[in-house]
DNA sequence: GCTTTAAAAAGTAAGTT
DNA sequence: AACTTACTTTATAAAGC
């Protein structure tokens, strides 16, 4: 009885040293990306229920904290990519998509995918751009919806897109380069999406 | 009411000769073969005509993928184990083929919504950031399909052409009755 | 899980011209 | 800006790490 009991303890010892490390790879992770606390706290839910369900088994720490983050990110609509995960973290953008995957499967985890409205906020923000270039930018993606214009395309491609093309709309131009970099897309990606959006929505010449 | 044409794009066969092979013997018999163990342990064969690409191991089994008709991969898998044969002549002339998986592409018309088809269709999974395409996993042909807002479709993991069509028109007649198409 | 093969879909990326 | 090449996703077998 005297080893059971030692080996429970040994056992709830690396439970906590375990969980301890995965909420400072975790703290790390979100202070590297600039999240609020409630993002990081969320991650922390997510993670706990995947340890709960014994879900790490097979999986290293890192990257079901990474998977974690990535999820409370989308759930909290304040979307990172997986190359932003991965770029923090020490995963593989491959192994922090696919330890997502299982987590938001076997947690019965819902998440729409990314809508390019969430990125609108962060992107502007960083572009200096105002709140009224933020709501045109807006108005531009729920057309786009509407129209089926995002089907298949990168949420941070038409985000990118409907920023640059509200931001000459209302006179606080930026170029597509500094978009681009914010968005982390090519300036090729820009292009197109924004004579998508300019052609088959209304604004043509404007730019 | 199945009026879906399917055009077949890749098939994926295996084969088991009974007879292990010793591939540093055989491999002179097929010009062009590349062969690094370190790297992958079978013999990489590509044939001009049929246009495919044979894995040949040491066990006497083989794969050859590429084909665009059953046929045409039982037609590539012979003439690769015929000219093997020049060099080991106990290697049968009877074994079994079996195809693993055909890969098919077909058009259904019309444009998709991906983002409703994600929220309406079940088993699916739509993540645009990573590939344009949302994928759906059917359970009667066991076979998954990645849809396109084009329309356009791919269906893959079927063992023969009926399930790859069946895939294709299922799929077709479940977006119907959501009216998602 | 990875390695190697083939092929389509459509978006995105990178290197040339 | 056009082209070309290439990678993302799906399935699948093979032998071995």
């Amino acid at each position: 009885r005297l080893r059971k009991w030692q080996r429970k303890i040994r056992i709830s010892g690396a439970t906590e040293r375990n969980l301890a490390f995965a909420l400072s790879e975790l703290d790390r992770d979100s202070s590297r990306l600039g999240l609020p606390r409630s993002v990081r706290e969320a991650a922390s839910v997510v993670y706990r229920n995947a340890v709960e369900n014994k879900l790490i088994r097979g999986r290293s720490i890192e990257g079901v904290v990474a998977a974690s983050l990535y999820a409370a990110c989308r759930r909290c609509n304040v979307p990172r990519t997986l190359d932003e995960i991965a770029e923090v973290s020490r995963v593989s953008k491959k192994e922090v998509g696919r330890t997502y995957r299982f987590l938001t499967r076997e947690l019965n985890i819902k998440l729409p995918p990314t809508s390019p409205v969430d990125y609108v906020p962060r992107f502007a923000s960083e572009l200096n751009l105002s709140g009224e270039v933020q709501s045109k930018a807006i108005e531009i993606i729920e057309k786009a919806m509407e129209k089926g214009l995002t089907s298949g395309r990168g949420p941070t491609g038409v985000a990118a897109a409907a920023l640059y093309i509200a931001s000459v709309l209302l006179g606080e131009r930026k170029t597509q380069r500094d978009v681009a970099d914010i968005a982390g897309v090519t300036e090729v990606t820009i292009r197109n999406r924004y004579k998508e959006l300019t052609e088959q929505l209304d604004m043509g010449v404007t730019l | 009411m199945t009026t879906v044409e399917i055009k077949v794009e890749n098939i994926v066969a295996s084969a088991a000769l009974g007879k292990s092979l010793d591939l540093p013997q055989v491999a002179p018999a097929l010009e062009g073969v590349e062969y690094n163990s370190e790297q992958f342990p079978g013999l990489v064969y590509k044939l001009k005509e049929p246009k495919t690409a044979a894995l040949i191991f040491g066990s006497g089994k083989l794969v050859c993928t590429g084909a665009k008709s059953i046929e045409d991969s039982k037609k590539a898998i012979h003439i690769a184990v015929d000219k093997m044969r020049a060099l080991d002549t106990e290697i049968p002339h009877e074994f079994e083929i079996k195809i693993q998986n055909i890969v098919a592409s077909a058009n259904l018309g019309k444009t998709l919504n991906l983002e409703s088809v994600a929220l309406d269709l079940e088993n699916t999974e739509y993540e645009p950031e990573q590939f344009p395409g949302l994928v759906y996993r059917l359970d009667d042909p066991k076979v998954v399909l990645l849809l396109f807002g084009s329309g356009k479709v791919v269906c893959t993991g079927a063992k023969s052409f009926e399930d790859a069509q069946l895939g294709v028109e299922k799929t077709k007649e479940r977006l119907a009755e959501l009216d998602l198409i």
